[in-house]
DNA sequence: TCGGTTTGCTTACCGAGTAAACTTACCGGG
DNA sequence: CCCGGTAAGTTTACTCGGTAAGCAAACCGA
């Protein structure tokens, strides 16, 4: 009965996620359950987990985009410059252009409440970071450029990003102004990438 | 009915977790429910609930344990050794002392085919890292001979070693000679404690 | 010996996630 | 124009982890 004429697969993930997270959003990811989700979405509770492993992927859906975003950082980087230097950069631009991985995109906020909120969320947060951190390895490991632990490379990197995405949700939600926030981020970041390619007993780069 | 006489609290606590270790190193973890456990152990399912809060925490149950250590090892250091030695020279008594921390105790490989197999215990030993890594920062937040940014060094850390230990528990999975295994596992932690103190850039020490 | 606390039990429930078998729509080919 | 395959969705029914509430038995201090 519902969905009339627009079977169009791709498009009710799009409006599944959606009615999700408005719900989220209203009351709390915990007092949503995937049954109102269905209900509210049209749509019953089987086709919700057919498009979704998890309840958390209704909220963190877009996050898998990250995993490419930090292949690339990696391999389509300039032959000059080297790995770290150029996820810091990437990270920079990011940040720059207020990009909802840095935290710093406008309205926000509320998103940023239900997460932290939720230690669920918190938990699927860190699986993707896993995630993140295995495929950045394994571009390192396949880049003739780069000889070192990409392992060990990848795990500094993303422990130290998160600990910067962190202090910059915190900033936010205590409702400090963007600006500075996003000053901050960037100071921060550089600070982390200074201490992973110098040393955190190094003074001074270089 | 069961129990008749020894209502000692922790004495169920240890006898639940073992009989529970023993199904799980049987037939792996998943296939294993908590009504199982409870049955063998002769208790409910709500009293194994009681002593655990997680079905992970039957198998993990000494894990909070490590917190202590890593705070013991900043805190109690000698005046003239910096937070990141202390650290380093402590994981390095540990695998020494074939402690469990280190996945060099004699015996231990069934134990971690459980647990790389199920991907829920994977999950619950990152919340624990995440533990274990607050209570770092907040040590050395705490510590006035520490100066600098205590967060980001706890999550290089907590991750560096991460990627040790995997690799060490990799090797012993493979069945390699243990002996070959600690050395190897020395060098490795040498060389990330290196990076961190010196740069992921610095070719040697200083 | 009395009363509170601890420890455990029973019953009942909730919500996430899975399985299986059936329906409905779309689409390309004979 | 029908025929069959495939993709998307539905219903029903189940498993399992985890929680709530209330009761029973033991232990302990007064």
């Amino acid at each position: 009965m519902p969905n009339r004429g627009d079977r169009g697969g791709s498009r009710t993930r799009a409006h599944i996620a959606d009615v999700a997270t408005g719900l989220f959003l209203d009351r709390g990811f915990d007092d949503v359950t995937i049954v109102e989700v269905a209900a509210a979405a049209g749509v019953s509770k089987v086709t919700v987990f057919k498009h979704f492993d998890r309840k958390e992927d209704l909220l963190l859906d877009r996050l898998p985009d990250v995993v490419e975003i930090a292949r690339a950082a990696v391999r389509d980087r300039a032959d000059e410059v080297s790995a770290v230097e150029a996820i810091r950069q990437t990270l920079l631009a990011l940040a720059d252009e207020r990009h909802g991985l840095s935290a710093l995109d406008e309205g926000i906020e509320p998103f940023l409440r239900i997460v932290v909120e939720a230690p669920t969320l918190i938990a699927r947060l860190r699986v993707f970071e896993h995630e993140i951190e295995a495929a950045l390895a394994e571009e390192l490991a396949a880049d003739k450029r780069f000889s070192g632990d990409g392992a060990l490379l990848a795990a500094l990197v993303v422990a130290a990003y998160r600990i910067v995405a962190v202090a910059t949700v915190r900033r936010r939600l205590a409702g400090d102004e963007l600006a500075d926030v996003a000053a901050a981020h960037r100071q921060r970041l550089n600070q982390a990438f200074d201490a992973i390619e110098y040393g955190v007993s190094a003074r001074a780069p270089r």
